[in-house]
DNA sequence: AGACGTATATTCGCCTACGAGTATTCGGAG
DNA sequence: CTCCGAATACTCGTAGGCGAATATACGTCT
């Protein structure tokens, strides 16, 4: 997974922004900031891999642990501080983040890319369920959004975000679905033959799909 | 990353797509194909890993190898072909890919929701950076469609669904940079404090970020 | 005919992700 | 006081992802 970047787990650009007021945190506590700032809604996060992640972090300098300490009688914790490498590398690599478009791969896109092997009825279905399943996530979104009201909005951005793509996709959803309905998708009936031939292409098709 | 499904990797639903007709296919052949009908665009195909995806459709019977062959003196091959499992496999999968809509980790929204750790002008004129990509991209993706304009729309909605995503994004990034630039989006006095603060919040926001 | 680049076809091994397990302490309920 | 569940704080093993190596054959330029 990991390219260019020392470290690729995004995990480790959270971390690393947690430590940036200068106190020392042991990873678990970590976990425990990141889970109860609602973190978790924007990266996947495993404790798991939370402990890879700082290791990895630490061994390329970016964060370094402090002389571990025993608090009370619980298990041995150490903390760890970032470093001015650590703090080059998060603004770095937060700056690409945002400057930088990446390609991802939505699941999403990747089925429709291969959706001729369904029937265009079976999939007109398919995409009434993918609607209301995207407008009721968008309508909790907005209460949530509404409840936070006196939080100031630049803290929720990346909440409005999402909201703001998903009524994008909604919206796409619903315009292909008439476009099918109205049959102004140009080829639904060659898609038609196509599945009823067992998903073999007819030969006509198979020059533009190879020259593509 | 393998979840609910015996087989996780989206490759392996390409994979079964390929062989629905029910002609055999050697795995070096699906890659080649995949790679020439453009997939890659729509997911991440690395040969290493479509090897150890056909081992795991194997493993779990969606696919089964059909008895190995040599063509001229080229390195054995084995070719497999799909099951009935692995058609039931397909049809599943595929049709939950597009009825249910994933919580994915856009790269971006990560970056989004750590923001304050860089300075208002900064984020500015990262996005503005975005901003002009996005366009760049959008622009060369909309002549793709118009090059390949004698093909059915139906097999290239991916294309137009990516396109429709990420103008919607561009019109967000653009709302965005508006908001900070006509002062209406509530917090940014807030955010500069915050930042030059050193990324250490001002206590009267612990209790709303630690209630949320 | 030899050399060299390209296409064919796969294997290998390292590294990361992460679920599941382990060990300890604390805070109540009874 | 003691039992027990929840919280604290990690560790470990396994499976999957992927870059890189390997090995053969083919085409073609000289």
């Amino acid at each position: 997974m990991a390219q260019r970047r020392k470290v690729g787990n995004i995990l480790g650009l959270a971390l690393l922004s947690l430590l940036v007021p200068g106190d020392a945190l042991h990873p678990y506590e970590m976990a425990r900031i990141l889970r109860h700032t609602g973190k978790e809604q924007d990266m996947n996060i495993k404790v798991g891999s939370l402990y890879t992640v700082v290791q990895n972090l630490e061994k390329h300098g970016f964060i370094e642990a402090v002389t571990a300490e025993r608090d009370g009688r619980r298990p041995e914790r150490t903390p760890y501080k970032i470093t001015p490498a650590g703090r080059a590398e998060l603004t770095d690599w937060l700056g690409e983040l945002v400057a930088v478009p990446q390609h991802e791969y939505p699941r999403f896109r990747a089925a429709l890319s291969i959706l001729g092997v369904l029937s265009p009825d079976d999939v007109v279905r398919l995409l009434e369920r993918r609607l209301d399943a995207l407008d009721a996530e968008s309508a909790a979104q907005r209460r949530e959004l509404d409840d936070a009201g006196d939080l100031p909005r630049v803290f929720l951005i990346e909440v409005e975000y999402t909201l703001a793509m998903r009524e994008a996709e909604a919206a796409w959803v619903r315009g292909l679905l008439a476009a099918i309905a109205d049959d102004s998708l140009s080829g639904v009936r060659e898609w038609r033959e196509f599945h009823d031939a067992g998903g073999r292409p007819p030969p006509e098709w198979k020059e533009m799909l190879d020259s593509e």
